[in-house]
RNA sequence: UUCGGAGUGUGGGCAUUCGCUUGAGCAUUGCUUGAGAGGAAAGUCCGGACACCGUAGGGCAGGAUUCCCCGUGAAAGCGGGGGACCGGCAGGGUAACCUGUCGGGACGGAAAGUGUCACAGAAAAUAUACCGCCCUGAGCUUGUCGAAGGGUAAGGGUGAAAAGGGGAGGUAAGAGCUCACCGCUUCGGAGGUAACAAAGAAGGCAGGAUAAACCCAUUCCGGUGCAAGGCAAAAUAGGGGAUCGGGCGGCCCGUCCAAUGAUUCCGGGUAUGCCGCACUCCGCUUCGGCGGAGAUCCCGCCUCGGCGGGAUAGAUAAAUGAAUGCCGAACCGCCCCUCGGGGCGGGGGACAGAAUCCGGCUUACAGCACUCCGAAAUCG
RNA sequence: GGCUCGGUCGUCUAAUGGUUAGGACGUCAGAUUCUCAAUCUGGUAAUCGGGGUUCAACUCCCCGUCGAGCUA
């Protein structure tokens, strides 16, 4: 799977803080929830996958969070840096093969830049 | 052969590319190389290891255990055999019951004591007289009448359960009241390692069910659980009130500690990293490792007993993945067809994810293989 | 991860092992009203699943399932 430790949320006060911010975007399979500038300008984007109980056992569970985290992996290059991003994992994601996936994330991504470059806009 | 059920085993394979966790090496933040989920990792139902609680000693309370023998195991448990009991079937018998066979499992004790047994029924545990049967019989309407008193558990009906069975004698009517048989109880004890129990003797028959009701007996159990526990760092108000002994855990005795002591309540802060922890033990060490021994698994050799080599998951918002290609079972569609199968295309694998470790139990499980049981069809 | 507790009509709750599992709110039907509300009458509706003990189980025991709580 996807993503080094350094890269992914450990903390559960790093969680609140993201799960706090404005910039929402709902895909169908899952929730994207990100935050700006939280860390360093240079530092690569930070991840974390949310998996309720209601998203099914464990296995189901973990093979969400493990395909997230290769979507995040594949394309972590272009997305802007210094952010902290959550994924919230909603039940029925199984319906979706991978390419359906990597779709939605990449439907969400250029919502995430048109926001991103509308908050550089504002400041 | 097909279908169904139960049990056991197995739990898709190979290759390439890009990644994750972790050990080692080199280098200095990159490269090389090794390892990387299960039979149930699950449920957390039992038993241990291990750690802490400053005493773990005794008693009570509480919890667990439960026919006998053998094997295995540290224990829990598991396997095999036997005994008694219960249920089905068959045979014998009027019945009670006996014999045989198949199956079942939390199978010590109801004769230590207490409790409960609804409804129905006369009566439900010190048995009882509703109907019925029988005797005496006031009375007057003299009858197949009958107030009242008494005898009776044979018959009726109720119930899950009604206090031995059917028969003969006996009687006013009846009754183990008496008798033989069967059953039962007590004694007994051939035999059996034992649970158990044959023969025999005595007794007219008591002692309903329930202990997965309290309980009694038996054999055992100190408590808490890796969020145990240790080290380091950080932060804060080392504050205020109450109690007087506290460690102690459910209580008592006992024991240990001790008034700048301890507990509890209110308010506030922190909840981070490392070790425990990744086959085990021992020795050496420059603390990085090295060597030896042992356990388990795999491979090779082989004189079939060993020898040689290799390996042993360790994460913590929690690694073990993704993509592509080939092979591939179930299943679906089409075609051929000697009706057994063959070809082409699609399809692409059940339950499920280590969390301190180990042993068991329980539950989930597609397909395939094997064993057993049942049903149907065909052949002999 | 470990430990502990619970599950009764749609919801909140009662029931000593013993009647047809009771009550309130809701819902449905009827009555009342010109109509609605309120009110009255009647109905509907449940023991988490499976097995065992017992004459009899919501209750006792075992296994599973779902849901809570505690624990640094």
């Amino acid at each position: 799977m996807g993503i080094p430790a350094s890269q992914r949320l450990r903390k559960q006060s790093e969680f609140q803080q993201v799960r706090g911010s404005k910039h929402r975007i709902h895909c169908g399979p899952f929730v994207v929830q990100c935050e700006f500038g939280a860390e360093d300008a240079s530092a690569p984007a930070r991840l974390g996958v949310i998996a309720s109980r209601r998203v099914g056992n464990a296995v189901r569970r973990n093979y969400g969070k493990r395909l997230i985290r290769e979507l995040f992996r594949r394309h972590s290059a272009v997305l802007p840096q210094g952010s902290r991003f959550v994924v919230v994992l909603r039940s029925g994601f199984e319906r979706y093969s991978f390419a359906e996936l990597e779709g939605q994330f990449m439907h969400a991504y250029t919502r995430i830049a048109r926001g991103a470059d509308a908050g550089r806009a504002a400041k």
